[in-house]
DNA sequence: GCGACGACTGCATACGATTTCAATAAATCT
DNA sequence: AGATTTATTGAAATCGTATGCAGTCGTCGC
């Protein structure tokens, strides 16, 4: 009921206790009796009390706030890792404060200035490549990083992302059994460890076969980009009958473009993503695709984030989760493959 | 370089002045002679000062930090207002802390006490209808409260959305410009303004030139329910051969299901969607749709609230932005129509 | 029954800033 | 020049909580 700001002291004082005990009441691992602790919880309640989150962030260093550093909301695979994430994170009583980042050097580094500012207790970053001296100065600022859907391999950081070389290999796999004979790539971002891990899964597994390889393209994670990649090849000389495209956002312009042509997908040509956005399974798209498995990428996020944060001293973890191709309709599936 | 702590003491030592006069020259409006500001600017920039938010926050009560209330980020209008709400903020010097809650009144609550204990300066509601006694209790902590993309008829709080009454309206006259004779809407959800508001102005329309109107539905912003409810329409005993769907997101699952039923989206039914999200201009869909002007809308929401936290007596303001009706293929172009 | 021990408790301080207040120096006015 | 305003400045209080320290008290072992 009342809205004027009410602190420990005056719990304290209506409780008739001190104001450290209190204190000692709201906070994790102090000891209080049975007695106070009642006296305090009811007084508590009574005046709406709540321990305010900054002057605790100031004592004990910790802000319970995670910053999420995300550059783009595009593809719809960010958004919904942010709503997991929040969730997730919420749960544990941790809040995400949000930093829209461009790749470019200088705004990241204003957004590394806010983070440390703001005590975060720890980094998720998404769709964002941290350059690395930035990401050192997190870590030796103590801020444990975690980043989602994308590795940094040299560096010490922590990441999770889903077996994209095994996934690229699984796409290369599928396509060479559906008979196809001549296959393009749209990748995903080279700047990315993700666009190059699925590149150079699907790479090397066609060199194993001695594949016909007509064009590997970077696609930038951009629509037009990929559209654009894809008109040029299939109005080239020797258009392919299947091209493994470095995300499904992509995939879907694609798909388009293949369409925009009078060429039927998954018949002329065989389209397959990566991902499994819901988009992808919409009737419009069908689209084939390699899933991410959202839900444990996030979880093994947080996990691994928290553990850090609880514990400085842990080694940073790299993890990857395998995920299965969804077939659809987009890409034509060999005779007798599993499904 | 050195990354242990720097306080304001710190640089007034090296600076050789009080630590007051090191908060003055970083604080808007404090007074400080040319020459103390020199030393100080100098002396901060060797160490690498900043103020720490959070005692700042602590002693003003001015946190600088906006939450953003959620429910869902499936509806990609959404997560695209997200990320342009926080690049418009942060260019202003706040930041987006994130709340996800589903629309349940105990979730709610919780959120409510969360948003009070971090202080925030200000309130954004997106795609959720805080209930009305939890937004009085904000406007009575004396928090502003804006609501992005749904508006609160009785309550005293700012929202900003489309001109979502005569977006009903537009689409009712194009389709009826356009010859249908029997119309149906799939709405938005009753328990919100925008769907209730969007259905109006398209039945009164309807109402005001004696249409038939053989159903309204509600699709609970649902695409599962959106489906459901285009499949009974068109199966049922007299199928319209228009349907308004009171989002994009809904109008995607209807025109995959006209096409389930081999139907051409566009000749047999026309669609009309309301947002014009990105996915609604690919070729898959091409939808014609009601633009929501969303930059426009987040810069309106974004200076609402900073004018209401600057100005607390400021009052609450309702802003609704006229959006045009993009043509696209999904409905039928009456003749002679302004392109 | 007495010493040791452990569980609680309150006092006082610290976290890192902003801001009031009084004092000083400089600038203006008459 | 003397009086008076104005601009700076530092000392000290404050924001709301956590926590080290010392003291109190009950309990246990013997």
């Amino acid at each position: 009921m009342n809205e004027t700001k009410v602190t420990s002291q005056d719990v304290a004082r209506l409780a008739g206790v001190s104001q450290s005990a209190v204190s000692r009441v709201f906070t994790q691992g102090a000891s209080a009796s049975k007695a106070t602790i009642a006296k305090v919880r009811d007084a508590a309640e009574q005046l709406g009390y709540r321990p305010n989150p900054f002057a605790r962030a100031m004592i004990t260093g910790k802000s319970r706030i995670i910053g999420l550093v995300v550059a783009y909301l595009h593809n719809q695979f960010y958004p919904l890792a942010l709503e997991r994430l929040s969730n997730a994170l919420q749960a544990k009583g941790y809040h995400i404060l949000v930093f829209t980042a461009a790749n470019s050097k200088d705004v990241i580094e204003r957004v590394v200035r806010d983070l440390m500012d703001y005590q975060v207790d720890g980094i998720i970053t998404a769709s964002v490549a941290m350059s690395s001296d930035l990401t050192e100065r997190c870590a030796a600022a103590g801020i444990p990083v975690v980043m989602f859907n994308r590795g940094q391999p040299g560096s010490g950081l922590s990441f999770v992302t889903s077996a994209n070389f095994e996934g690229g290999r699984k796409v290369a796999k599928f396509l060479l059994a559906g008979g196809h004979k001549s296959l393009a790539h749209i990748s995903g971002w080279q700047g990315s460890s993700t666009g190059r891990d699925r590149q150079h899964g699907f790479v090397e597994t066609l060199a194993a076969h001695e594949a016909n390889l007509v064009a590997i393209v970077d696609g930038m994670y951009d629509r037009e980009v990929a559209a654009e990649a894809a008109r040029v090849l299939i109005d080239g000389p020797n258009p392919p009958d299947a091209i493994f495209v470095g995300n499904d956002y992509m995939a879907f312009a694609v798909v388009d473009v293949i369409r925009e042509r009078n060429l039927r997908v998954g018949n002329d040509i065989s389209v397959v993503g990566y991902d499994d956005v819901p988009v992808a399974a919409w009737g419009a798209y069908s689209l084939t695709t390699v899933r991410q498995p959202l839900n444990r990428m996030v979880d093994a996020t947080v996990d691994t984030l928290l553990a850090q944060i609880n514990d400085p001293t842990r080694p940073s973890q790299k993890i990857e989760i395998d995920g299965p191709l969804i077939l659809r309709t987009s890409a034509r599936i060999p005779a007798g493959w599993p499904q």
